[in-house]
DNA sequence: GGAAAAATCATGGAAAAAGGGGATATAGGC
DNA sequence: GCCTATATCCCCTTTTTCCATGATTTTTCC
């Protein structure tokens, strides 16, 4: 039987490109696509395709919550995240909501199918490349900040001083100060310019 | 005649989709593509294609570079940008540069099509979104900066103080001090933390 | 060759951040 | 009820950045 694949993704070129590639093919058979996130839960529950693949933006929401909330609903349907960056937090968040392969949009026809298959019998992929960042990057861990703590790095990020962030947020600026300490050490950086580029970097902003 | 169209981009499912869309058009003729900057180069000494759609990242050189380049070669053909993003500073970089327009990915056949026919024959192309990101941002431009400027910036996204960027680039810290308060200047910010942020986005850094 | 832009250097003072100590209160999970 | 994480607060010192104001030398471009 063939398999069933849906994809998910805004460029209409990708989706074109995709569709194009995989037309031919004797086991795929595919289901259609979605543009944003919304349409494509609407779809699911009309019907189930066994893969889909989902792009990691998205208009509406982003793939990594979209994910999320397809694997809850839908435990069956293997995800393939799919994305222009090679970049590990992104990869990394996927995994952990449930996606069960990451490919680049660089990837060449039988890549695709590889991945496809590959995780219809229940393994994992990863393109070539995202699997490397994902080494490399093992180490350089994406810090667990909590919900203060981010707040107070947004309003750094703003350019606000300690004292202003402190009366916006109606506490002592030693406070805000110490906020301020406990995020450097967290992204392991000896300043404001370096913590705003890896935050930045890392998506927190 | 047909119009030759050539299209460069590393993203192997956009060449693909744009290719099938492409395909089945009477006035168009598909050249071929190219994967990255050099090998497109190389294709252009030998042929010359009426349009070249240009994707604005690539492995080994931007887009915003190498459009640049192939208009001081070759002014005659026409550059379409294409990219994921719809930020105004790359857009506003690509028409700099003599690009003729700038489409989005997730654009439609007939939003291509257009955008090939009127380049083609001498007029601008901007996607409808590209076009309303334009007239949004017009005021909030982009900063020139100086080579030496830009330099002295990523220094400082890594975390160096002025004493060892000085150090580094072998002049006096008070320099360095100074080429910093132009970048605040330039981007009209208060402080390293919203420079650092403001480059981030803009993709200074 | 001359104008404009870029890069260099300087002084002095105010403001802010970084680094190193601590301490208390509170909420949630086991 | 205890532990941990989070959030709150404080002091002191040093380093760094920010601001104002100025000037000289090199490059670049027409």
């Amino acid at each position: 039987m063939a398999i069933k694949v849906f994809i998910t993704d805004d460029h209409y070129m990708v989706v074109e490109g995709i569709r194009s590639l995989l037309q031919h093919e004797q086991n795929i058979e595919w289901m259609g696509h979605a543009t944003n996130a919304t349409s494509c839960l609407a779809y699911l529950q009309q019907e189930q395709p066994d893969v889909i693949l989902m792009d990691i933006n998205m208009p509406d929401k982003s793939g990594i919550d979209l994910c999320k909330e397809v694997k809850e609903k839908y435990p069956s349907i293997r995800i393939i995240g799919l994305s222009t960056f090679n970049q590990q937090s992104f990869i990394q968040k996927m995994m952990d909501n449930g996606a069960s392969g990451y490919v680049l949009k660089n990837a060449t026809k039988e890549e695709i199918i590889e991945a496809i298959e590959t995780v219809v019998s229940g393994g994992k992929f990863l393109s070539l490349e995202a699997a490397s960042t994902m080494r490399e990057n093992r180490n350089a861990n994406i810090p667990i900040i909590t919900r203060r703590e981010k707040e107070v790095l947004l309003l750094i990020a703003e350019g606000m001083t300690n004292n202003e962030i402190a009366e916006k947020l109606f506490i002592s600026s030693t406070t805000v100060d110490t906020h301020r300490k406990n995020l450097l050490a967290k992204f392991d950086t000896r300043n404001t310019a370096s913590l705003i580029r890896l935050a930045s970097q890392m998506q927190f902003i």
